[in-house]
DNA sequence: TTACGTGCAAACCATTTGCAGCTTT
DNA sequence: AAAGCTGCAAATGGTTTGCACGTAA
């Protein structure tokens, strides 16, 4: 019994002509274990926890086919590390990053995305993809950092 | 004579207990020529033309003070460069960059930026800086990219 | 068998930093 | 003089790549 991701990784993997491997295997696993956004370290770190199995190079390699595969989004927040989030079911989205403590929210807006629409058809401008990440402070971090 | 950007950098500079040195005002003054999205190293290559005076550590430092003054915003397409336009007396905008050509296009949604104030008063989130960039094919690299 | 994949270490590359010597204040 | 700067070169750090060996098809 697989996934429907699983299969999707697979079909993908055929179509292309790719090599269904133990190593893409667990790192897709590891991945659609994951709720958050994940580095390629964190990745690494959690597939190797029970025994070192996948090299740094290949969680790459892997991360990256993962993504194309449409499975995953590579989003990039403030710190310039990539980070990857779940794609398959998941609504179309952007994030709310604190800078103090590194708490990320998701948020949807179909104000934003009627004006992007608007903003497409303007230019005449076919998007593949796009990044739209707003850094502050939560509502936490505003009282603490906020002295009287 | 000076300009109203040489006065608001010399403000900075001075009110942060900072000095006015010859690469410094060398930098800014290149970069107060420019039009489009620079880059370090652009900025490196422009204000050594002629001769060859500041470093490119002074360079990178440099842009950051301008920055920190007001007078640019960094900005990072899909390379992964730091990149940096005026600020002073632009609009709020946003770019659309072509992953076939690399021109970006400016633009500005009263839309977008409603539906951003909407979102932030959801989550009582304190913005202090956001960035927001489309990627794909520009009007003419469609065309281009499309045969038939 | 024959590509393709993996792992390691080395390479990359934009950016940052340590430090000796030089300038502004 | 004292406190900052500069420029060079070396360090950093995430990511990519070359290559010999391993493994799926």
């Amino acid at each position: 019994m697989r996934s429907n991701e699983e299969q999707i990784f697979d079909e993908y993997i055929r179509s292309t002509g790719l090599r269904e491997t133990e190593q893409r295997k667990r790192v897709l696993k590891t991945f659609l274990a994951t709720t958050e956004h994940v580095s390629v370290e964190d990745m690494y770190r959690i597939v190797n926890e029970k025994s070192r199995k996948v090299g740094y190079a290949t969680v790459y390699r892997t991360m990256k086919l993962i993504a194309e595969s449409g499975l995953a989004v590579e989003v990039v927040f403030n710190d310039g590390i990539a980070r990857f989030e779940h794609r398959l079911g998941r609504k179309h989205h952007h994030h709310l990053v604190c800078t103090n403590c590194g708490k990320v929210i998701e948020f949807e807006s179909t104000a934003m995305d009627r004006g992007e629409q608007e903003v497409l058809a303007k230019y005449k401008f076919r998007q593949t993809s796009h990044h739209y990440e707003i850094f502050g402070f939560c509502r936490e971090c505003q009282s603490e950092s906020r002295d009287g």
